[in-house]
DNA sequence: TTGAAAGCGGTACCAA
DNA sequence: TTGGTACCGCTTTCAA
């Protein structure tokens, strides 16, 4: 209804008097077409306000520049910050990206996303997977379908991935703590096993601890809560690690939602963060940067810098290179909630 | 390269000995077809994997069941939530979401994404847009593309919105701290006049003011902050605001951005919250909620609810209904920044 | 350099 | 109920 009917090629073709074929090869500077008849040809493109149509386009060439993406959660501002990463970049190169959100970890959703996508016909996908969706995602593997696992990565799964180096991050988490004289060092660790990020950030802060004079039991000083993300369970996981562990005087927290978990059992404790307790957290989400009391000193993840890349990567998987995983350094960035230990 | 062969209608048709039609129509329930044909060329798409290519039924049909979705900044857990409850409600309905970022509310940008997602043929468009691109958006208008506009309106627009009740929301809250006692109640203002969403936040303030017993003056009490977004910039705001107006007890900041400035700003002069000054906010963002020490007391915007709603305008806009403005009421949430006045 | 025609994968219209 | 055919808007192949 009222919906102007678009210019098409023909329209062009029969105004300047040419054929259609003559007209896509102006547009397209194909190069073999006479220099006044395609600056006629364009000029009235332009007049007539052709915009070409990406659709007809794609069916015949059989790409779409369309790309997906797929993640457990937009509405958290890490994954929505890589997003904006990997939208920025498709919009100055021509493609769009289409979401599939895979609500809480379910693979059922995460494969009813990836499948809604693939029927776009999509020309590569981009996915923080959960970690035990091999046979969602091994299709796009075993029937060539450029894809790009960012973050998370599917064990066994031959598809390069984007990721922080985890165990780097441990480490130089836990060397923080360790050189403002720490040495009894709590953890808050994940019970679930796949998580292959969590488990390098653990052994990352298991090799800062073999460098301490008096050797520690990482065990002892760690506790599971199952969900990371979780604030609420964090802290009484954290609670419980205090409480059990009357000497710990700073805890690694895998994740900075786990990280304000932990100030906020310190402080139902009553113990002065970071006075008493020092606490490190990973990911440098926003919510770390812009506490107002206590903004977390954590590990950071560069987020809109990992949508460039994810972007690049996928970019050239679809021209047919052949590419290797890409792994970025973390960085510590301290804030408010580590300080020197005193006795 | 590697990438199988996608199956068509016309590999079901000839493997089940019927016409590329026949498929068409039992595929798509079409009824007139004898049951067992049906049944068997259901069968057949089923075994042979068969998946329909949007791209060429959208090429005939003239629908892409394609929605565009403009926002200002999409790392903004903000616009990222409202933005999952859109592509939630269009998982469900066979849609799927494509995005414009137009990042930092730059008209080229959003003009530049509308284009874009306009040359996907979309079928309806949600946009949270610049309230001074009225060039931008008025061809949808004019050729009757549907189209919603979410938490802003752009002036004189014809075009349906769905908001929260600004007024409303500004009222409550300058309510909320009026019923603590409070009578010198600060408003970090804009002196960017487009805003309205602000502005309106303001006059429910003064609204609300007005039932003081003892007269006061709004606009002396209120500091204009370029970007209520920014909260370096609400801090320094603040600071003046509450260093000129020392009978100042309490602050209403129209952003939760804001709020953290104002917060911040109070810090940094000596003054505790909530017992020296009340601070409120509004919008409810993850920033507000999840403060370890000072959650904030906020006027809530329900934002995965505003993805739902919008989604449904614009899906009735598609099958060609008149719908009007949508507002939802925003409600008060009292958190940890507000308290009883005390002289 | 240019034009005519075929075809991408579907749907719609018509006739059988 | 079914099949044939045209066509959506564009690119590609083949001839001219």
């Amino acid at each position: 209804m009222g919906e102007r009917k678009r210019v098409t090629i023909k329209d062009i073709a029969r105004e300047v008097g040419v054929s259609a074929h003559s007209v896509s090869l102006a547009l397209n500077n194909q190069g073999r077409i006479s220099e006044p008849v395609r600056k006629k040809i364009l000029e009235t493109a332009d007049r007539m306000n052709y915009r070409p149509n990406i659709l007809a386009r794609g069916l015949v060439q059989g790409r779409t520049y369309l790309l997906g993406f797929i993640c457990p959660a937009i509405h958290e501002s890490f994954f929505a910050s890589i997003l904006s990463g990997v939208e920025e970049k498709c919009s100055r190169k021509g493609y769009d990206v289409i979401l599939g959100n895979a609500f809480g970890r379910d693979i059922k959703t995460e494969s009813d996303a990836l499948s809604r996508i693939l029927d776009r016909k999509v020309d590569g996908i981009i996915a923080a997977p959960d970690p035990r969706a091999y046979s969602v995602y091994e299709p796009l593997v075993s029937e060539g379908i450029p894809f790009v696992q960012i973050m998370t990565r599917i064990p066994g799964l031959n598809a390069p991935s984007l990721s922080v180096d985890n165990e780097y991050g441990g480490y130089i988490a836990a060397r923080h703590l360790i050189e403002l004289g720490h040495s009894n060092i709590g953890f808050i660790n994940t019970d679930l096993p796949f998580y292959e990020e969590i488990s390098q950030r653990y052994k990352g802060y298991t090799r800062a601890l073999l460098s301490l004079e008096q050797s520690v039991n990482p065990q002892q000083l760690s506790v599971a809560c199952e969900n990371l993300i979780d604030i609420e369970q964090s802290k009484e996981a954290a609670k419980k690690l205090l409480m059990e562990n009357r000497s710990i005087s700073a805890v690694f927290a895998p994740t900075d939602h786990a990280a304000i978990g932990v100030v906020n059992a310190c402080l139902e404790l009553g113990k002065r963060v970071p006075e008493d307790i020092s606490v490190i957290g990973f990911d440098d989400i926003d919510l770390a940067h812009y506490q107002i009391m206590r903004p977390l000193t954590t590990i950071s993840q560069p987020k809109q810098e990992q949508g460039y890349l994810a972007f690049e990567m996928i970019e050239q998987l679809i021209s047919g290179e052949k590419i290797s995983d890409r792994i970025i350094k973390p960085e510590l960035i301290t804030r408010t909630t580590t300080a020197k230990f005193n006795k």
